[in-house]
DNA sequence: TATTAAAAAGGATATTATTCTTTATTTAAA
DNA sequence: TTTAAATAAAGAATAATATCCTTTTTAATA
């Protein structure tokens, strides 16, 4: 029950965040091993939690969601409940697909995905300023995205 | 040639996006199908560029990289050319998973996942703080993360 | 150097993906 | 309506791959 990586776990690690639908024979040869100890590591770096899950990324543009908002938000009242409260709402908007409590200028920042500046109005109005002990809330419109990776570099914790 | 997806290929997506290691049969049940239209379904959503790739999800925690930190960034000369240099050396550090411009109080915005307090002091005294025309500077330090998905909510496109 | 444990190789089998042909359903036009 | 055409689904056959098991090699420790 070894808990460190070696070499050949983070390469692994690497090659499934960049595409996970590769065959074991095709990064065994890759990596010039044979493919049964390929797939019993792969097995181990999920059973033991390193890997989460597999997913299909979507082109979100294509789908017709345009747009990406970052909303900070700072609180009136900081009563523990009422955080709680507050958290629970805003993880159950779908258009909400992260949520960090934060330091700094802010207590919550917000990423969301939507169609356009109409949806992201009609949430900002409809759901968002609905909510109360609402304090300051800050807009910032992504125009573009240069990079926007799943992928962790691996080579920080070797 | 359609270009609109069903009801179908939106189930198929959302399926998708919580597990794409699940078998063509296995959908095939769920949905009430056979596994040749599912699988022929799949293949054109790919295709066509609605699926763009199937990737593993890390734990980024339990790889040992625990900490999440927003940067806020305004710059002082907006030169076209200077720019892109910008967005491309902000695009190499590796720890920098998502690079947006953005409206609003700053002009880009930073996500960064490193090791923890000291590898973000690290990045900002020897990578961030070095380039030039460097203007406004602020950090949102991420305390917790009640959601971070990858899924993107269909419901809204139909 | 001998002993043990861990990792890899290589082959056998079961499962799944993929392809193909046939049938059904839907849509459009007469 | 009825017919024709196009699209989607069914079901079966095959090819590819994952998975498991046994043997061999390598590495570590006494």
């Amino acid at each position: 029950m070894s808990h460190t990586l070696d070499n050949i776990d983070t390469q692994l690690l690497t090659i499934l965040q960049k595409n996970s639908n590769r065959t074991t024979k095709s990064i065994a040869e890759e990596l010039g091993m044979s493919t049964s100890p390929i797939f019993e590591r792969i097995k181990k770096l999920e059973k033991e939690g390193y890997i989460e899950k597999y997913v299909a990324v979507l082109n979100n543009k294509k789908i017709g969601l345009k747009l990406t908002v970052f909303i900070g938000i700072t609180l009136q009242g900081h009563t523990r409940s009422y955080l709680e409260k507050f958290v629970k709402e805003i993880n159950n908007f779908p258009e909400v697909v992260e949520c960090h409590r934060v330091s700094g200028n802010f207590d919550y920042l917000l990423k969301l995905v939507v169609e356009d500046i109409e949806a992201y109005e009609t949430f900002i109005i409809s759901k968002l300023t609905l909510l109360p002990y609402l304090g300051n809330v800050q807009s910032l419109i992504a125009l573009s995205t240069s990079k926007e990776t799943n992928e962790i570099d691996l080579s920080q914790v070797l």
